[in-house]
DNA sequence: GCCGTTTTCGGCCCGACTGTTTTCAGTCG
């Protein structure tokens, strides 16, 4: 899939925009546009090359963001794999951009300061520079700067090398579709952290059941997206993807694919602990099989057998992570995750009212196409200026019209609310006659995150206790790989949100994932209950939820702890604001 | 370079913060 790879050719043809053609008005706007058009095929979910063969050029521009001429450099792309826009650009700075603007703080006209002045051009030499204590020096640059960019690149290492399960995942599924559909393969699965539904990803794994190795062998290399073979023999094909993260392929036997979808899926630690249990039971568990300690085959041809035969309850993926669930199976004890196809509708999404890119209308319909019951609209606030923000006047024309809109669906109930910005005070962005208004409300912090821990506590609590906050969205505000999350009293805000009956946002945007697995079993400690929310800015996020119900499995949440598997009347009784 | 119920031109993402300056460039949301 080459989403990702045109995505980032538009961000890097942005970058270098931004540095080229100074000053011409028009220029700001051409940058805009690439930009905007990199989030749009970035965050799509479907394979923008197999629109362009379906409906050519015409179906690209159906696309928000893409006219004619972006429209002609993604077909460019599709067919000959390169952009000449970007080739030019690139001869005159060979600069890895992609990567440096990864880091905070540093955006193209600094990037390009330090490759003039000191020959930067990757993330290594800008950590070289930081280490030889060159950038102090320069203009415009001095200590603070240094030592941010130092906090950056302790940042960008953490999560270097992994990418966003958002990002990997249709890619996986896309390879995935390839094998079955090549007929030599009888099975084919994904496993691994992917399965798993880990927030990054650092390989593929997925395991086949052939028909004969051999032409897989032959196969995999012409498959689309293998740049390189790197290891291949009977069992196990890996190969680097053009994506920029390589893929495990193991043939496997039929009779023991069970087995091997449970050593390959994992955690490693997951995997120990259930192995100890087949040695205490007199058996011996491998990724061939379980088998007594004759070397007699018990079990392995199916997973669920494997758990069952070891008296254990089935363990879903998402809570292989040995964090108590052996115990929990080992006693039946284990919770029954929440499931998508329990999730009766998206609680936060975005419009052209703020800075979403289709209309309520637009979004309805594909929330409908969903099969969902109710579609929250909720768009920023005044203070997201940037975000096209609404004042309260604008907010009550902006609510009327959801209502009209609403009127003319037939199956789908449009909720209206709003995602308000908590402000440095602890007070919201809108006043309480508007809000009341709404349906029901989120809340977030979008500004002052480097806030101390102390202040942003009392912040976010005084929020609370309005009273009028029924969501906090995004609660931690880190996006992954690139902001920390904001500092703040764990206890005393879920405490508060206790008190107030603040449901907890588990925000399904890729580079989000907010609360994380690990707050979610903190939170659960708590009486909170939480909602599996996209936060679309058009209509194609609404795909995103499986990483949010992932994320919420991860974090061993059940149905009855997620508001949105409740029905339209029973979800406005208990989270509404007139509750 | 996109977009349109003010539609084929002329708008569009502006203001605060930070760190560096001595009047402001660059980054972020």
């Amino acid at each position: 899939m080459q989403n990702e790879e045109i995505s980032t050719l538009f961000e890097e043809i942005a970058d270098m925009l931004e540095i080229d053609g100074n000053g011409e008005a028009s220029h700001k706007f051409e940058i805009r546009a690439y930009r905007r058009a990199a989030l749009t095929i970035g965050t799509m979910q479907k394979d923008v090359a197999e629109l362009y063969r379906k409906g050519g050029t015409d179906a690209l521009m159906g696309l928000p963001g893409i006219g004619k001429g972006l429209a002609d450099r993604i077909a460019e792309f599709i067919t000959t794999g390169k952009i000449k826009k970007h080739d030019q650009l690139k001869k005159k700075y060979p600069i890895d951009f992609t990567e440096l603007t990864k880091l905070q703080g540093m955006g193209s006209k600094r990037i390009v300061q330090l490759y003039k002045a000191l020959k930067v051009r990757n993330v290594a030499d800008l950590q070289a520079a930081v280490e030889a204590h060159r950038i102090t020096n320069l203009p415009r640059f001095g200590k603070k700067s240094e030592d941010t960019i130092r906090t950056s690149l302790e940042l960008y290492k953490g999560s270097s090398g992994r990418m966003l399960l958002g990002t990997v995942l249709p890619e996986a599924e896309r390879l995935r579709g390839i094998l079955l559909s090549s007929g030599l393969a009888k099975r084919v699965e994904i496993a691994g952290s992917l399965r798993r539904m880990r927030e990054t990803i650092g390989d593929i794994d997925i395991l086949i059941v052939s028909h004969g190795a051999g032409d897989l062998q032959k196969f995999v290399p012409t498959m689309d997206g293998v740049t390189k073979v790197i290891v291949s023999g009977p069992t196990k094909i890996t190969v680097q993807l053009s994506l920029g993260i390589t893929c495990d392929m193991r043939i496997v036997e039929e009779e023991s694919f069970g087995s091997a979808m449970q050593y390959f899926t994992g955690s490693k630690d997951h995997g120990v602990r259930v192995r100890q249990i087949a040695i205490r039971k007199g058996y011996k568990l491998s990724e061939y099989g379980l088998f007594s300690r004759r070397g007699k085959r018990v079990c392995g041809d199916d997973e669920e057998g494997v758990y069952a035969r070891l008296g254990l309850q089935y363990v879903e993926p998402e809570m292989r992570e040995n964090r108590g669930e052996v115990e929990l199976a080992a006693r039946g004890e284990l919770p029954t995750p929440v499931s998508i196809g329990e999730i009766r509708g998206d609680l936060h999404a975005h419009t052209k009212a703020s800075d979403g890119q289709n209309s309520v209308e637009e979004m309805a319909a594909a929330a409908e196409a969903l099969g969902y019951e109710y579609l929250g609209i909720s768009d920023h606030s005044k203070s997201e200026f940037v975000a096209h923000g609404m004042t309260d006047s604008k907010f009550r024309e902006h609510l009327k019209h959801i209502d009209a809109a609403s009127k003319k669906l037939d199956k789908l109930c449009l909720l209206k609310s709003a995602e308000i910005d908590i402000l440095k005070d602890g007070s919201l962005d809108l006043n309480k006659e508007t809000i009341r208004m709404m349906d029901y409300t989120l809340a977030s912090v979008h500004t002052y995150l480097a806030m101390p821990k102390e202040e942003m506590t009392e912040r976010i609590t005084r929020a609370f206790d309005t009273g009028l906050v029924s969501i906090w969205a995004h609660p931690t505000d880190r996006l992954i790989g690139s902001r920390a999350p904001i500092a703040f009293d764990f206890e005393k805000v879920f405490e508060a949100a206790e008190r107030n009956g603040v449901i907890m946002e588990i925000n399904s945007f890729p580079n989000r994932l907010d609360l994380n697995d690990e707050n979610i079993l903190r939170a659960r400690a708590y009486k909170l209950r939480f909602s599996i929310d996209t936060d679309s800015h058009n209509t194609q996020h609404l795909q995103l939820l499986r990483y949010g119900v992932g994320t919420a499995r991860r974090g061993w949440l059940r149905k009855q702890d997620v508001v949105n598997t409740l029905n339209c009347a029973e979800l406005l009784q208990q989270i509404g604001l007139q509750r």
